[in-house]
DNA sequence: TGAAACAAATTGGTTAACCAGATTGGTTTA
DNA sequence: TAAACCAATCTGGTTAACCAATTTGTTTCA
């Protein structure tokens, strides 16, 4: 067996090709949901590659809910069903990397509803721990320091008052890559953190007010350039 | 070092040991964005955990996008900025596990986007892969068989058709969750698929028609049910 | 005859040794 | 003096050997 060294992108290659391999063993074994997976030591020589890479490729499926592995017992076909398996397995296979644009029209969208949701939802406990994201950006604004990633905490703040973990979930997952573009295209104008403070501060005050509409229009408005931003690339 | 066999949760738990801990080294070491962390060795030296596991938290860090390993040379903190990485590193602590109510609230969110963007952008292409999964879905419905999986293929199908890469994704983490709960607490009503099969219909005519108000308002009505079940749990 | 008990083989998880590329510090050379 | 080179060291990635729980097939005994 070769050993070779994989850079990132070989490295995803491969666990696809595992993916496909394991997909289409489940298919033409015939395998039924709950079924037992042959083990990591067969899938590794039938495949001519490591077990290490079998088993991250099974992590990365279980991630997605398609394998289900128990200790010192074997690895299992999910329970939801071989058409929702080859299905999701063709999907997960075609899933590209995040552009810019998909990336800010989801994180309007998730923000539109956390707002909302924030709003009807906050206990005493979330508007502390808003306020106090909201106070680290104030200052940083007011000393005219950089302040993207207070910003976004007081965004994620919200996230996590909105009372639907799945959401907040998801905002954890495009955060960083929101910085990350954020920095690279430099989206952020300093001159306008003012506005964006004002912003911030309104969109609190209406979710402590649990004024569900009014949370809403103000997130709105803080997004206005965000989305003209986005719709000009 | 003793070793143990871990179940699933107290796996979990010493992933989120470890991340606290390497937070923590982040914190009092001081370390800047960029700036690179201590060898695996080391810190599963420093944490008294096995290497593997501290790989394995490092991975979920990566996941996030706080951590960037690169291969013999390091692992380091990425370029969000220290604040930004300390409330993210929280909030992945406090992640808990998705329950119905939040995976339903989410999936209506994600589904009445993506049926607006699809009617917006759909290729030829698209219209295929949807009319094949809705024919796929009628074969079952027809047969009076139980058509689950099919029914959330032809979703995943207007997801893909969507043209948003971040969407799509979420759709995918959040469709296995929901198809387990689905038989759990045995959601769907097969009196009722005849029903489904027209709504399906008259989804799958808004967006090749590309009427994107039209197409929002099916699905709207699609989830009606759906709805009212959430909000009764 | 059937079930209970035991032993061997199989499993995912864990550990440790190993690999080759990257880094680093000191030495040499122009 | 600084740039170029080289070897020792350190790194994440990879492999293989090992562990204990589980499963399975056989034997044994009531």
């Amino acid at each position: 067996m070769k050993l070779e060294i994989l850079t990132k992108n070989e490295h995803k290659e491969l666990h696809n090709v595992i993916i496909a391999n394991i997909r289409d063993l489940i298919n033409n074994k015939n395998l039924e949901p709950g079924d037992k997976l042959p083990s990591e030591r067969m899938l590794s020589e039938k495949f001519e590659v490591s077990r290490s890479n079998v088993r991250e490729a099974i992590q990365k499926l279980e991630f997605y809910g398609i394998l289900k592995s128990k200790p010192q017992s074997g690895t299992f076909v999910a329970d939801i069903g071989q058409v929702a398996m080859n299905g999701m397995m063709d999907d997960i296979l075609g899933l590209e990397d995040p552009d810019f644009k998909s990336l800010v029209e989801t994180r309007i969208l998730l923000e539109l509803k956390t707002v909302r949701l924030a709003a009807k939802r906050r206990t005493d406990e979330d508007l502390k721990s808003m306020e106090s994201a909201l106070e680290a950006f104030k200052e940083k604004v007011l000393n005219n320091e950089d302040a993207v990633q207070e910003d976004l905490l007081f965004h994620l703040a919200i996230a996590q008052a909105c009372g639907n973990s799945t959401i907040n979930r998801m905002m954890l997952i495009i955060t960083p890559e929101i910085i990350n573009n954020f920095e690279k295209y430099h989206v952020c104008d300093k001159n306008q953190s003012k506005r964006r403070l004002k912003e911030h501060q309104d969109i609190f005050e209406a979710i402590k007010e649990q004024n569900t509409q009014k949370a809403k229009q103000m997130m709105k408005d803080h997004f206005v350039e965000l989305y003209k931003y986005c719709y000009n690339l």
